[in-house]
DNA sequence: AATATCACG
DNA sequence: ACGTACGTGATATTT
């Protein structure tokens, strides 16, 4: 009979350590318990004991301190990640049912030691897992240790018995008091003999076993005489230091090895304990399911699934019908336009699929046109991707009602990561196939396998669709997000894959010629750079620039980063003047940057129609804004002369226009409104212009003599408030010292108390609620409010502060875009967007639009929501975008 | 795959 | 005393 001992503090110790840090939606760490449960699970498997136990320490023993007054005092306390996590481990360990050891003044070292002592009394066979080597001495033949260590979340395991022990040291397991005795232990603050280190204490304990021996008879000793001298000296040391060493066998518990006999755990409260910590894995693992009376979402899943593959277009047409008359169908469709369709019965579990092929029914393009006709509802995964795909072959898709990324982005979009298979995990803890492994792989646009598991695999991803969605629609109006869902979100895909489609004309001969000349100035900067630093080198790694400019040229370094000396735009603003090399990398910079990423990156993805088609994405970022890839028309020059001219590439086709039109100060108008400030609000409603106005309050001056230097600083308080700046930061931002910065800060919530107010109202909020919200109600929850680490939390907050913000601009600009659209339709224009960058919006039209469209676009963009203040937009009409960005 | 840099709102 | 602004994506270098 075996029984398992586990030292409870050592191995959470080690599981912290060794596993990357995780936490709960809100913010509880638990890294630590689920490495402890995985190691545990490994090695009841590995060692498959009778009988299992945890031990745990409880402070140091008073009366050891006593004895020895430095002892455990250098041991530091550990971190609250930890620490939190310890209450948790104990109901874990309770609701499996593993008896737990701890007893005030004694340490779990001790409770091991009596431990394996009555059992090896009782006639059992103890194995002691722990991550200390303390624990060594316990070994006997049928005492063994398991020395566990965990690195990146691979836990390995060393056994240790008597022979193995006895090879790797040389004596027998017991003498290690003896080695410790003389060589001391830093971490446990045992002393040892002074001037005796490993070597020597290793030496004499393989030749003599113990201490007693040594002291016995001293004289008797072989070794040098500077170490005799030591050893006669530290005699005291040696003897208080054995005691130390020795772990107590005698700790007064009540223990049998019976009375640990290994019991099944009780699963409801286990199950309710790991989706609370959202061990989903550890779940399925373990089989473990919702108690009873319950929700079990897994059972929608047992119900019957029949499937066809429809080659007959009559069938294809009789199906139609059928899903006409549903509340909605699943749709999952492949790149290759393969489609498979679930349709639900009644009783929401029975459902029928069917596969529709491109290559195997006649007038499939018809079948699809009519399939993704308005009067067919679907429930899709990725609508707007779809949709997208659908207008390449013709097909203006409609009849859109739910889109499980979507939503699942609206309820958790810091999350990332929205494929199906792993919402599947998310929701209902269950393991599905990976479209990429099965049904998308290799191509995207193979047609569909007949292979068995690439057709389960589709098959079962599409009734997925219908799962999540009955969990997801509820909890969106639950938590007050069903508006935005339906009427701005979903709405919206049709748009965006509108935009994608038509895409933006570039001027390609422009763009090349642009290169050319670039390429000679970078070549001209190149060669004067080899000369300034008496050498060739490659400029574009930094490590090798750093050298040049601090090694050799002997600059001044500014600033460090983890892997050398930082060499950016800001750190050589500073350091020009100092060397003509560094306004000449600077250029190179500019110039590289422009040619790389715009001219070659842009060339590079002109389709055959001579347009730029991006891909918009929807299911990205923390506040709801969109971004835009493949590429990045949101980060198109501006700033510069130079990099400006770019936007000259962007242009109207013959006989055609570019609008675009913006909002104003859109992010401060919001501030001013949802802190709902009297004076901001005021400034806005003036008309005045908001960085003067906050100048001359900040600077106490007459508005009229604000410089520019002054406005430019307030536009930078203005701004850094929307982020929730420091002092210290906004100093750096505008090149002022501290003090002064601070004053401005100052300055500012005097003029503006309700921002202060505002500032500390929605991160008191955000802390009770763990969320934050915009006004149409989307969320981002923060669980780094309450972190136990500074900088964590100072992020939250700073979260906390302009999410709303940020997001309702999103928000608002979405609907915009969605009111333009139909507008623009509704009149009959022939306009269409083309761009959304934030808080801008880019049409494309006949030249005899232009003006209506002007007007259509500032109308509908502000009149999206009515707030304390106006929102203005702004329109202007040209023939490139940057003509047209007025 | 991680890091540094820089383009935008 | 902490460490120092929100949100993105692309490129080049280095590991």
């Amino acid at each position: 009979m075996k029984l398992m001992v586990i030292d409870g503090n050592s191995i959470i110790n080690r599981a912290f350590y060794g596993i990357r840090m995780l936490t709960t939606k809100d913010g509880q760490p638990t890294n630590a318990v689920y490495g402890f449960v995985n190691i545990l699970l490994k090695l009841l498997e590995e060692e498959k004991p009778e009988a299992l136990c945890v031990t745990f320490d409880r402070k140091a023993p008073t009366f050891r301190h006593l004895a020895y007054e430095g002892y455990k005092a250098q041991r530091k306390g550990m971190p609250d990640e930890l620490a939190a996590q310890l209450p948790v481990l104990k109901d874990v360990l309770e609701a499996m049912n593993i008896p737990r050891y701890e007893m005030d003044g004694w340490e779990a070292d001790d409770l091991i030691g009596t431990i394996s002592v009555k059992d090896t009394a009782a006639g059992w066979d103890t194995v002691i897992v722990t991550g200390d080597k303390d624990s060594l001495q316990l070994v006997t033949d049928t005492t063994r240790v398991k020395l566990v260590s965990t690195r990146m979340g691979q836990t390995t395991t060393k056994e240790m018995t008597p022979e193995t022990f006895r090879e790797a040291y040389g004596f027998d397991p017991i003498h290690i008091i003896d080695l410790k005795a003389l060589m001391g232990d830093a971490s446990d603050n045992i002393p040892g003999v002074k001037g005796i280190g490993e070597k020597t204490a290793m030496d004499l304990i393989q030749r003599y076993q113990s201490v007693a021996a040594i002291y016995e008879h001293l004289d008797g000793v072989e070794a040098k005489p500077a170490v005799l001298k030591k050893l006669a000296e530290g005699a005291d040391q040696a003897k208080l230091s054995y005691d130390l060493a020795t772990i107590h066998t005698d700790a007064p518990i009540d223990f049998t090895p019976e009375a640990n006999i290994r019991q099944e755990p009780n699963v409801s409260e286990l199950y309710q304990l790991f989706l609370k910590l959202e061990f989903n894995k550890l779940i399925d693992k373990l089989g473990l399911k919702a108690p009873q009376g319950e929700v079990q979402q897994q059972e929608e899943f047992t119900g019957t699934c029949t499937s066809e593959d429809v080659t007959d277009r009559t069938r294809a047409e009789e199906l139609l019908a059928l899903w006409r008359t549903k509340d909605s169908v699943d749709v999952l469709a492949l790149p290759s336009l393969d489609v498979v369709v679930v349709e639900h019965w009644e009783n929401e579990r029975d459902s029928h699929a069917a596969i529709l092929r491109a290559d195997r029914l006649e007038g499939y393009n018809d079948v699809l046109k009519a399939l993704f006709a308005p009067d067919v509802k679907k429930n899709t995964h990725d609508v707007k991707t779809l949709l997208s795909r659908l207008l390449a072959e013709g097909i203006v898709g409609g009849g859109f009602v739910f889109d499980t990324a979507i939503a699942a982005y609206l309820l958790a979009p810091t999350d990332g990561g929205y494929e199906l298979e792993t919402l599947g995990m998310r929701w209902f803890n269950h393991e599905y196939p990976k479209a990429k492994d099965t049904y998308l792989a290799p191509d995207a646009f193979t047609p569909l396998s007949d292979q068995a598991a690439v057709l389960g695999a589709f098959l079962s991803h599409c009734a997925l669709i219908g799962a999540l969605k009955e969990a997801m629609a509820p909890r969106l109006a639950e938590l007050g997000m069903d508006k935005l869902y339906y009427e701005v979100e979903l709405p919206l895909c049709p748009v965006l894959a509108e935009m994608e489609h038509l895409g933006m004309l570039v001027d390609r001969g422009a763009l090349t010629a642009f290169g050319t000349m670039l390429d000679e100035r970078i070549k001209a900067d190149e060669a004067l750079i080899y000369e300034l630093a008496g050498e060739s080198f490659n400029i574009n790694s930094t490590q090798q620039f750093g050298h040049i400019l601090f090694d050799k040229l002997g600059l001044p370094p500014v600033k460090k980063t983890k892997t050398g000396y930082s060499t950016n735009a800001e750190v050589l603003e500073k350091l020009k003047g100092k060397h003509p090399i560094v306004e000449a990398v600077l250029d190179y910079r500019q110039l590289a940057k422009l040619k790389s990423t715009y001219v070659d990156g842009l060339t590079k993805v002109i389709a055959p129609d001579g347009r730029i088609h991006t891909s918009f994405q929807n299911t990205v970022t923390a506040t709801g804004r969109l971004s835009s890839t493949e590429p990045n028309l949101q980060n198109i020059p501006v700033r510069t002369e130079l990099g400006a001219e770019l936007r000259k590439m962007f242009v109207a086709p013959a006989g055609k226009m570019l609008v675009d039109a913006d909002y104003s100060q859109i992010e401060l108008r919001l501030l001013a409104h949802i802190a709902g400030d009297e004076h901001m609000i005021a400034a806005f409603r003036s008309g005045e212009d908001i960085h003067t106005v906050t100048a001359s309050q900040v600077f106490g001056v007459a508005p009229e003599q604000v410089t520019h230097e002054m406005r430019r600083r307030a536009k930078a308080v203005n701004f850094g408030i929307v982020y929730g700046i420091s002092d210290f930061s906004l100093s750096q931002d505008i090149g002022v010292t501290r003090a002064e910065a601070k004053e401005y800060m100052e300055k500012y919530f005097e003029k503006y108390s309700g921002v202060r107010a505002y500032m500390s109202r929605v991160v008191e909020q955000a802390k009770a609620d763990g969320y934050v919200s915009t006004i149409f109600g989307r969320r981002r929850w923060l669980p780094e409010l309450k972190s136990s680490n500074f900088n964590m939390r100072s992020f939250g907050e700073r979260v906390a502060l302009n999410m709303p913000i940020q997001g309702t601009a999103a928000d608002i600009i979405k609907l915009a875009m969605i009111r333009v659209r139909d507008c623009l339709a509704a009149e009959g224009l022939a306009a269409k967007l083309v761009l959304q960058v934030h808080d801008e919006l880019i049409v494309e039209c006949p030249e005899g639009e232009a003006e209506r469209v002007k007007e259509l676009l500032e109308r509908e963009m502000e009149r999206v929501v009515e707030l304390a203040l106006p929102l203005i937009a702004e329109a202007h009409a040209g023939r490139s975008w940057a003509e047209a960005k007025g």
